[in-house]
DNA sequence: CTAGTGACTGTTT
DNA sequence: AAAACAGCCACTA
């Protein structure tokens, strides 16, 4: 356990500031995320930090997607993107064959 | 301090 | 079209 662990850093704190505005329905790239963070091309970090996320938290983590409008996986069996495109299924999103969703249709476009 | 790793992405082979 | 490369940086050991 980290000595802050209460108390994540500041950079993680803005990732999830911005995570938690995508809208129900809509999804957002990594990448994007990081931009609106106002940190281009940090979309590693913003991986990270969901990875950190722990469970059970409100963050709608299941709307971050890669750039191909697909689920990155973890290393897992595959489970933990399983429920993650149940979840955004669940949310009206649609999956083609491949489990790829449509980002020219689903990406979230802040005003 | 160094080295390895990773829910990524855009560019170049 | 598919794979490799490079960049970016927090976190762990």
């Amino acid at each position: 356990m980290r000595s802050d662990m209460g108390i994540p850093s500041e950079t993680y704190q803005l990732i999830y500031a911005v995570v938690a505005q995508v809208p129900k329905g809509k999804v957002a790239t990594y990448g994007q995320i990081a931009r609106m963070a106002g940190m281009p091309r940090h979309a590693r970090l913003v991986g990270y930090a969901l990875h950190a996320l722990a469970v059970g938290n409100r963050l709608p983590w299941h709307r971050i997607v890669n750039a191909k409008g697909q689920i990155s996986e973890r290393g897992d069996a595959g489970e933990a993107a399983a429920a993650q495109r149940r979840r955004l299924v669940r949310e009206g999103v649609i999956f083609s064959t491949h489990n790829t969703i449509s980002l020219l249709r689903y990406q979230w476009h802040p005003e």
